[in-house]
DNA sequence: CCTTGAACTGACAATACTGTAAGTAAATAT
DNA sequence: ATATTTACTTACAGTATTGTCAGTTCAAGG
């Protein structure tokens, strides 16, 4: 219980950390911990090893953020926000959504989930607590599929042909974000060729993808009949 | 330093466990820590859970597996090689590859995924270490898509019509598998339905993404354009 | 029967990690 | 100018986890 008070350890220390600002210094070790976080995985996110790459001591994240835990959530909210604001002005700029392949949408999120280590997050976040209820990303997508719906819409009143129904706007826009993140977790694995070429192989593959969605949305729909899918009791 | 011997600490205890083949007891290792990593991710596969789950003591485990790193290599071997097993037997017991939206296959990989757990440990195992080749994976995607080529070219001899190339073929394959993938990791997550119904939107989504594929190898190919994706310098 | 090997165990070593306590110095408010 | 808040530090507590050790029981082979 003891813990015998000691005279203070160094009282004029210039290796101290200048002081900054809390938002710097929040920033800089969220900065820190996404990278340990893309390159080493989960095992790699040490409150020790991440203080070191900022230049400060342990307990100074604690501080800032309360506990790991804390940490960890301010690291999710970070990234998924940044990708609800990038998803959204994508959305808002104008086309880009279902003509040439979707392809600014499509490659944005790819990105996101490739380069901006969102698919390593979310997957850590999911395997640590598979109940937790991420609710952005059903956010983002129902905002995405609303969206592509309306378009799709204005499309057919100029063009002529039938709008597809909600539900298989639905599950093209699932389909496509499935895609890129599994890309991006597995898609090295997956790919049949050298090493090098990957990256060239994983930005056709993604053009790929999007003609065919955009294809599909387009017109060739081949409706789901209207089965029970099993037990609807209730 | 030490450690000085002491006297045998049980010296016929009737609670030791009845003595087993070493391969029963490793089967049941690898069960338990199968459960405990589907259920709680990667943070719940603790020697000591997993030993009090078998109803043995943690030491056991590494008598038996020689670490904690290679219980982990054994349980993914395990599971890679119940899955190329499963694989195999469908792609020879007949059809089911395109017709009827693949399902039977697709049905196989992603029960695997999901029940079998096989997705979370993929993942787990990716997220640990990036730059790991999981050349398994490689070989049964490859696998499949050349039997899947070689049925489609006896179709289009009974039926006419062009067969696809073979990068189409292993673009659809790649995106059946990340679908199936990321489905199972975040799937849920995406889905815009109350929980309850979440299984039967999940087997709706299958379904429907079997119907896209087949349709799409078997007559509605968008050739790519014949781009330089980019810098292929070398 | 006796020896050898292997399945299995309890106790312990070593280490590593998160979180707390107590204190210092710089900025901000009074 | 003084008081207060807060960014930041060192030292430490507490605990959990993997791995080692020496020993026991059981089975099989000579």
């Amino acid at each position: 219980m003891a813990h015998t008070p000691r005279k203070a350890s160094t009282p004029s220390d210039p290796r101290r950390r200048p002081r900054q600002t809390a938002e710097q210094t929040q920033a800089e070790i969220l900065d820190a911990a996404g990278r340990r976080l893309a390159e080493g995985g989960p095992d790699a996110l040490r409150l020790q090893d991440i203080a070191r790459d900022v230049g400060i001591s342990h307990p100074t994240i604690l501080h800032h953020f309360g506990s790991r835990e804390g940490l960890m959530e301010a690291l999710e909210k970070r990234a998924t926000s940044a990708l609800t604001e990038e998803v959204g002005r994508l959305l808002l700029s104008g086309r880009g959504v279902h003509d040439e392949a979707g392809g600014p949408l499509l490659e944005s999120v790819g990105r996101a989930m490739n380069e901006g280590g969102l698919a390593r997050l979310v997957a850590w976040w999911v395997l640590r607590d598979p109940s937790a209820d991420h609710e952005e990303a059903g956010k983002i997508t129902a905002r995405v599929v609303e969206l592509i719906r309306l378009r799709l819409e204005e499309e057919q009143e100029t063009l002529g042909g039938s709008a597809p129904s909600r539900e298989e706007i639905a599950f093209t826009v699932r389909l496509a974000v499935l895609a890129m993140f599994g890309d991006a977790l597995i898609g090295s694995q997956l790919a049949q060729v050298a090493a090098p070429q990957k990256d060239a192989e994983s930005k056709r593959f993604r053009a790929w993808l999007g003609q065919l969605l955009a294809a599909h949305l387009r017109g060739a729909v081949t409706p789901l009949p209207e089965e029970n899918t099993g037990r609807q009791s209730d």
